[in-house]
DNA sequence: GTAGATTAAAAAATCGATTATTCTGTCTAA
DNA sequence: TTAGACAGAATAATCGATTTTTTAATCTAC
């Protein structure tokens, strides 16, 4: 009863990865700009080395470029890109939710319930919020989960940072929620039924 | 004529990072081994800031395990980890050079002979080595290069190089060379004649 | 003897300051 | 006027030292 047990990592390095990259994700930087080191080194209340280790991540993870001998830049947004990134998701994670389906024991079915009444819940009460998004993500997260493929589970969390960032940066679509909502609840359904055509056939639809 | 015009980066973080990277691909260090960071400084010739931020990008990328306040490791080899590596590796790969095949251009087809050839040479000449490792990557990127997917390639990249890895560190096998040379051989040939089915056929083979 | 506490040594993470590089605005020569 | 050189300011990268945390060894109470 002695050691005060620290649950979580309290790392400065960590901690300020994290900071950064959900306020990339979330569209708090501009694209193409540039990151003032010492501005952010204020802003966040960090010293230089774990900033500096932190952009080093980010910058291999895909969230910025480090240039030469010019510092950290948030990467630009291009229409092909957006292609880029959007088909590569929709077939990792098609490939991804093929191998749940056949995989995912009594727990998934049950998580994915869950997950997606929450997300519901969330979609109809909240208008838009930083709750919605963890919901989503927890979602999208559960549906691959029994996968068993780490790296696909990986390559999967990358591209969905990646996109993310388009939503939030790019041009608003206002009428995405509600197809979402329907799209989620038909992947719940076609995965408890184990229907892996179906539900990769709607996976392959680009909007979800 | 009066600015020195360095024209390759002399950045220390930069240049340990590749050698870092090519030391940890090429298996010179034990699976499992915890890194010591003052040997490496020692060994490297280089100061504890660029090393520190070039094994944080190498943990970011897969190369190194990050422990919470206890420094980096080398990742373990499990049989099933190797396994979902060489299988997404494959599909990937498959997926990539489907997408090469629908797109490449003239250029491509004599780049892709070129380095065939220089593959096959050193197949022959030289028994084993660097010089081979590397001739090999380059037929394999070039194969894919023209796939338009600029994340797909970035991925195939990563689990080339965790594959490496394996092949370096774990049992050797010594019939793959021939069966190598000709399905590299086979590969061209598909390529050449556009025929995506049977080169995916083949890609799928799990050694290449 | 053994479990748990204590402390010394080792190592990792961080900080503050220094060095090297790039950027910006001004000047000069054609 | 303008291209290039130059100097000063700003910023990035690196270093050496300090602080924090972990690891190992030893001790003490049961």
């Amino acid at each position: 009863m002695n050691k005060p047990m620290q649950l979580s990592s309290t790392k400065a390095s960590s901690s300020i990865y994290d900071l950064l990259r959900r306020d990339l994700v979330g569209g708090r930087f501009k694209a193409g700009e540039k990151l003032a080191i010492n501005t952010l080194k204020e802003q966040y209340q960090v010293g230089l080395s774990p900033l500096r280790e932190a952009l080093n991540k980010l910058a291999a993870y895909g969230l910025l470029i480090q240039e030469n001998q010019r510092g950290f830049r948030v990467p630009k947004l291009s229409r092909e890109e957006l292609d880029d990134i959007a088909r590569l998701r929709t077939e990792l994670e098609g490939m991804a939710l093929e191998r749940a389906i056949a995989h995912g024991d009594a727990v998934w079915e049950a998580d994915l319930l869950a997950a997606a009444h929450r997300l519901k819940r969330a979609d109809i009460t909240l208008d838009k919020g930083e709750e919605w998004e963890r919901l989503h993500t927890h979602f999208h997260r559960t549906l691959v989960a029994p996968c068993g493929s780490v790296w696909l589970l990986r390559f999967i969390e990358q591209l969905h940072d990646q996109f993310d960032r388009y939503r939030r940066l790019g041009p608003k679509m206002p009428t995405i929620r509600q197809e979402l909502d329907e799209q989620h609840h038909e992947l719940v359904e076609l995965a408890l039924q184990r229907d892996a055509t179906a539900a990769r056939a709607l996976m392959d639809d680009p909007i979800h």
